[in-house]
DNA sequence: AATAGAACATGACAATTATCATCTTAATAA
DNA sequence: TTATTAAGATGATAATTGTCATGTTCTATT
């Protein structure tokens, strides 16, 4: 009994529960959440799960940085979605009833949750507003996939380049050093915006000899955001 | 009275209420549907609905195929998706609650209905399997998307206008002649693939020339599909 | 501190793809 | 039917991007 509302306020404030789709849930359902779901620590690189493995449920982010990605056939790694603090990793193959398309690893360590599939189709049947959110969630996944998708084949990789440390700025802010917070390598990177590995590095480099961001180290910062802004646009 | 069961049997009977996620509503639920619902033809060319309008429901499209794409800066039309005959159009921002971020235009002759947003979440709050249903759509909607961008990224243009072709084929099959059944121009096949108008007619040209397929004036007939098969995949 | 391995960096070059120009053929309207 | 325009085709060339080779700088581990 004691065990069981020390998990419910553990899940009531936890900031999954607040940013995702979760926030619909009301208290009773909070305690059944919190009595099924398990807890993880993943480290820097390890996977969540990879592509094909049936998951059963959905997993929810409580801190660090993850991300969803595909091996190609010559051994690179297309990122296709960073997942942060607060989201839910999962939820496509859980409702299509599918073994995942995607590989998730941690860029970061993590600590997640893992709330089994019974649990959120309980919460599909009694509260509509949590389908609705999920629905929607998957939703916005689709328009930035979609987006993603376009700009892919409109933008240059230097427009792409630009636009990705925007939104990595965006997404996930910055260090006390005003470096971008998501410390991802140069090989990620260029998983992220679609490029060679050389590429990524050589116009990373242009763009510190252009004044438009700064080489501290590994670590990226951006210096000139204007821009930036206007060369992605461009 | 007589009005009302001629509709429901009009849309009882429709390939859409056969095929999309209105499979899960009961008789009474496309009675509605049939009373509310608007019937439209759009022609070759025609826009459905454009970037940036607020659609306020979906569109059944009951016979034609239509094509969902983004106008880009230079001018070029990037094809994100072709819809035919049984499908949905515009759930993503319906349920999003915002404006179409992309443009539906016919590709060929089509039928549409138009359902209006307030019925359709009559029957999300009244119907959990049809709520289900949508959100299945749109997660398949978001693999596709994922597994084509990836494709984008890491396949050739060559490779991914074999991939296209074999596509287009199983998608929407061949006419009487062998040919395939959609017809689209060469430049709106280069916005599928993403890439430019010469480039694409430089590849069919290819093609032709190695057997993989056979140009009949403007259609295209896949000669072997084996080989397309295995240049997409390798 | 020494060593090994990973990540980063850069040059040289090749392959892919886009762009521009021109021409032919097909479709459409006067 | 003829004129006009759109779609398709192809060459020449330039720009972008990938690949391979090599070197440097980190980082971690002994």
């Amino acid at each position: 009994m004691h065990q069981t509302t020390i998990a419910m306020s553990k899940c009531d404030q936890c900031i999954v529960r607040q940013l995702s789709s979760l926030k619909a849930l009301n208290k009773e359902e909070v305690i059944k959440l919190a009595n099924s779901k398990t807890s993880y620590k993943i480290k820097k690189g390890e996977a969540i799960f990879e592509e094909g493995e049936i998951t059963n449920g959905v997993f929810c982010v409580k801190d660090g940085i993850g991300k969803l990605s595909k091996l190609s056939a010559n051994g690179k790694d297309q990122i296709v979605k960073l997942v942060k603090s607060g989201e839910l990793l999962g939820q496509r193959s859980m409702i299509s009833n599918e073994p995942a398309n995607l590989t998730a690893k941690a860029v970061a360590d993590m600590e997640v949750c893992f709330i089994p599939k019974s649990e959120i189709i309980n919460f599909f049947n009694s509260n509509n507003q949590f389908s609705l959110n999920m629905m929607q969630s998957v939703c916005e996944d689709l328009k930035e996939s979609e987006n993603e998708k376009i700009a892919l084949v409109q933008k240059t990789v230097k427009q792409r380049l630009a636009e990705t440390l925007l939104h990595l700025h965006d997404e996930f802010g910055e260090d006390t050093d005003k470096t971008l917070k998501v410390q991802l390598t140069r090989e990620e990177l260029a998983g992220i915006i679609g490029t060679a590995t050389e590429s990524c590095i050589r116009l990373l480099s242009d763009f510190n000899k252009l004044g438009l961001i700064e080489l501290v180290g590994k670590k990226i910062m951006l210096k000139d955001v204007r821009a930036l802004k206007k060369l992605a646009d461009n």
